[in-house]
DNA sequence: TAATATTATAACAAATTTGCTATAATATTT
DNA sequence: AAATATTATAGCAAATTTGTTATAATATTA
């Protein structure tokens, strides 16, 4: 069972959310309140620890008060 | 422990993925052995019945070959 | 119609994420 | 420096996804 993962995506996807997160200047504190999720996701997720949800983008979207396609466009 | 999904977004996300898969000409199989990936969980993600990894947006994406975020551009 | 391809669904163990909590490390402010 | 805020990291049980395989249902083609 080869349970595969996109390292290269997950990294990048973590840090466009520490980006755009900071642009709106939550901390990650503020982010976990607004979205309902933990703290120590937010943290997992932006340093790429975690190969999160597809939910997560959404919600953290909505948080962000952005697109979701925001979250996956890389300079 | 209130396990949380984004139940509209997974299913928005699985249409996109079986809208642009067929504007490849791809069956479902196909997109299975270009990813990777078991054709049940393509099936289980275009239905809607699972909420998937960003991983497998990358993977997706990059066997569609269209940039992750149109994975996530809704009309 | 019959044959074939495609899609839907199910069950199971293993792997991973998540919520939850706590603590350490680092940065920022007073 | 001290106090405070922010970030990093860890462990655990529970929930969920994933790979794997199999079968049923539906559509497409000969």
């Amino acid at each position: 069972m080869k349970y595969s993962r996109h390292e290269a995506g997950i990294k990048k996807f973590g840090l466009r959310v520490k980006e755009l997160r900071l642009q709106k200047g939550f901390s990650e504190e503020q982010l976990a309140w607004e979205t309902g999720l933990e703290f120590s996701q937010i943290n997992r997720i932006e340093n790429g620890k975690i190969n999160t949800s597809i939910s997560n983008i959404f919600i953290i979207a909505e948080a962000l008060k952005i697109e979701p396609q925001e979250l996956l466009r890389f300079k």
